[in-house]
DNA sequence: TGAGAAACCCAAAGCGGTTTGGAAATGATT
DNA sequence: AATCATTTCCAAACCGCTTTGGGTTTCTCA
């Protein structure tokens, strides 16, 4: 059933017939309702592929993840943004693309979705500091949102992002006022602009009470249950151990979790651990009281107001950008408490 | 750039234009070249919303992820299954379409895709007992690929799992010859397909070997590490608590190691536990020696052959359905050791 | 050398909608 | 009753490709 033949059912040329279902003034209400009524009882629905190539309008937004050669990791958060961004899609007609790409091979991609026309926006996932996809985007006129944001882009964008500067900074005295005095910080890769941000607010919390940055004292790298556990049990077994640990993420944190507990150490009374919490479905930081004292910031969330800011930008174009900042609830949990005092 | 403005660049007609490029061979070689070349040096590429109204076809695959209103969980291995089914349709040409539905809507949303035309077929997930779902595939005609089973589909389907009755009943019989009698399972929800097949092959192993199957040490939820923790922590503090945990997740897991923990236990010397492990890249089983004994078998990899059967079944339409069954392996890790003795 | 086959190319008709530019019918105004 | 504006509808062009059904050339072979 396609509009032709809906049309001649109803004894009406097609573009009537378009024109009722799509809500044009220039048709009779009667007409409308006799012509709505016929596309629901055989149950009409327009092909989509006519529609986009009559509109020139892809009616579908891009999410590219990249999958590098050598550290082939899926970020654990995409699953959830994902189906944040995916409400707001499905809510306002629009189709979600995802794309699997060598990290190499990005920009590429953003020029053949433009080009092929296959989308009409695109969500920026993980930018790096200076990010080389903005400036690209720009150049290839699609429009897109930044989840995070790129210190160092040349030109303005539109971004929505977790304040953690200020989610660490604030962890960090939240530690500080326990009494802790060295406090690590296991974090993500620190091209990775967020990283940077949140290593920022530590050394920033740090500095203004006067208490040294101790290089040995942080790490970098891939957040995954290994890496935290790793980098922890080395720390845990220097002479000077540090008395908490600031962690990116939760499944970081359950891996420096493990390190302390195989040390014989107790969790939340001889060492403390803060961590980031995305909110993940899968990954809820406890029922009642958080496992972990934790900065929270529910990444769902972030990826329906991303995917809302993103078809708002499209629908009213030529705006400034816009921009939105989260700001992470310090959650307190089990995970912390005074610093033991030595003896 | 489009096809009319490339040909009439060439001299060429739009037919012999689209021929050259698409392989056809009624157009000279040398023609070819000088289009291929032309095309390259203007980049052109075809349109996809063009292509797709004029052959009929959407060149894209849907997934539907269901979210429940009540337990709005995203299934965790969503990501890495994805990420591997992308690299497929990266490599064949193909878009991937993602829908995030709510699970009421999730038939009215598979009519829409066929209907409207935005894919040529599906991957279903997460397989439920008698799962609607694929009756509903087959009356509205669209092909289909099953990342699981379907114990009583009435119908013939392609389908692809793990052979989960197998891999809890070997390591049900592991644990057992370690000396094991009170095994407890912690599963994931019963009404899904392979949460079943477990368990039967854990009663399946028990039976075997005439130890008597406690209900009370079974337990079915949502899989989370909350979820872990709580059940195991419930089962711990019996007078007769499991000396072993047969458990369906690695995020169950965690918190099985949590409770474990928290009781002041040994994980691998007073309680084992062995768990599925779905190899998701982010959430590893250890580097070199698994930190959890395991049945393991990879998401990704299931992705990545879903898809393939999925674009085979529909480049190849009347053929039987085609099935691949995976063997899980169990790896040993840490986590496991001879029940401990009495005294 | 002429006929038939093969190779090469093109005009035009589609795919299924939207949208432009009227035309006919109706209503309002003088 | 004539004029003009509104309302209501339609024919046809268009979106950018693919594909059908020829039409020319060129090649092959008797």
């Amino acid at each position: 059933m396609n509009l032709k033949e809906l049309a001649s059912k109803l004894g009406l040329s097609p573009t009537t017939v378009s024109r009722a279902l799509n809500g044009y003034p220039e048709v009779n209400e009667v007409t409308r309702e006799r012509v709505m009524a016929a596309a629901k009882r055989h149950n009409y629905l327009p092909n989509a592929r006519a529609i986009r190539l009559a509109t020139g309008r892809a009616m579908a937004i891009g999410h590219v993840i990249t999958v590098s050669t050598k550290h082939e990791i899926v970020n654990p958060i995409f699953a959830d943004f994902i189906a944040g961004a995916g409400e707001t899609y499905s809510r306002m007609g629009y189709d979600m693309l995802l794309t699997v790409v060598n990290d190499a091979d990005e920009a590429a991609a953003y020029r053949s979705m433009k080009t092929r026309g296959t989308v009409d926006g695109i969500i920026v996932h993980a930018p790096r500091t200076a990010d080389a996809r903005i400036a690209r985007l720009h150049e290839i006129g699609l429009p897109f949102v930044v989840h995070g944001r790129a210190t160092g882009a040349p030109e303005a964008y539109s971004w929505l992002d977790v304040n953690n500067r200020r989610a660490f900074q604030r962890a960090t005295e939240f530690l500080l006022d326990l009494g802790h005095r060295r406090i690590a910080l296991i974090n993500g890769l620190e091209f990775m602009d967020f990283a940077i941000r949140r290593r920022s607010g530590y050394e920033q919390a740090l500095a203004a009470r006067g208490v040294p940055i101790d290089p040995t004292l942080m790490r970098s790298d891939e957040m995954t249950e290994t890496y935290g556990h790793r980098a922890a049990l080395a720390m845990l077994t220097r002479p000077d151990p540090p008395t908490a640990f600031l962690v990116s993420s939760m499944i970081i944190a359950i891996g420096v979790r493990r390190a302390i507990e195989e040390r014989g150490l107790k969790l939340g009374r001889d060492v403390s651990v803060i961590t980031h919490d995305d909110d993940l479905s899968y990954l809820r930081n406890g029922d009642d009281v958080p496992i972990f004292t934790a900065t929270r910031s529910s990444v769902r969330e972030a990826g329906r107001q991303a995917a809302e800011m993103l078809l708002d930008n499209i629908a009213n174009p030529g705006h400034d950008p816009q921009t939105r900042m989260f700001e992470a609830e310090l959650m307190v949990g089990l995970s912390t408490g005074p610093a033991p005092t030595k003896g």
